[in-house]
DNA sequence: TTTCTCCATTCCCATATCGTTGTACGGGAA
DNA sequence: TTCCCGTACAACGATATGGGAATGGAGAAA
């Protein structure tokens, strides 16, 4: 039976380089201080500088990627440019892969103890 | 009033390199698709081998990281290996990262769409 | 034991990405 | 206009990462 019969979904390699492009972008510590900076709402380029110890060049890189990545949307104003969360999902993300390290962090430390329990 | 009081969380930076490395593992399209044929239960090594179109030292390698970032399990049966998804949550992230490209294709469409109906 | 299979690891190269520096653009004020 | 400020872009070096080829190592069979 032909996978387009099954109704299983098969994923081109098209998706594969999408979803982990994306990922990707998710993939550097100081991309995520910034969204987590966004998350109470819009934030001028300027207060994003002074809280983030980054240079302002790395600053204007890493948002035009959060930027293409549709994570963020850049707003204009004057000289000034205030940045946006696109999608509150990107947080739900981060959120759910912290989880997922709580769990492994709380797993490691049971069997840490229960090593600890055990004679050898 | 400090951020200790305040109830908000402030990540560390730890945290941020730790979430990021491991949104890092997940940005990988081969990765991905190896992930995506665990979904459906366990998988030996040569399956998984004979499915992808990667050679056998680049198969080991992304799952040693896939292991090591806790996403799988590495069990040994006599010469051969099976690999199994070690938390189901994975397989959520990526759904959500999908949800979000959908939802971002359809924009882009609807965009599209206005514009081709916009008389310029 | 030897030999074979299956998988992991190591080394090397090519490519990608991060951070810094310097520069260019664009808007507002003088 | 000229100047300054805020931001984006380009070029560079350093580092990291993926892929291929070769090697290592564990286990099973002979």
């Amino acid at each position: 039976m032909p996978d387009a019969m099954s109704g299983k979904r098969v994923p081109s390699r098209e998706l594969f380089d999408l979803v982990a492009g994306h990922f990707r972008v998710l993939g550097e510590p100081a991309r995520l201080a910034l969204l987590h900076s966004l998350a109470d709402g819009e934030r001028s380029a300027a207060s994003l500088l002074a809280e983030m110890k980054i240079s302002q060049a790395n600053l204007s890189k890493h948002m035009t990627v959060l930027c293409q990545a549709g994570f963020v949307t850049r707003r204009r104003e004057g000289p000034y440019v205030h940045y946006q969360l696109a999608d509150a999902r990107v947080l739900s993300l981060c959120e759910l892969m912290c989880d997922r390290l709580e769990s492994d962090a709380i797993s490691a430390h049971e069997l840490i103890a229960t090593r600890m329990l055990r004679e050898d």
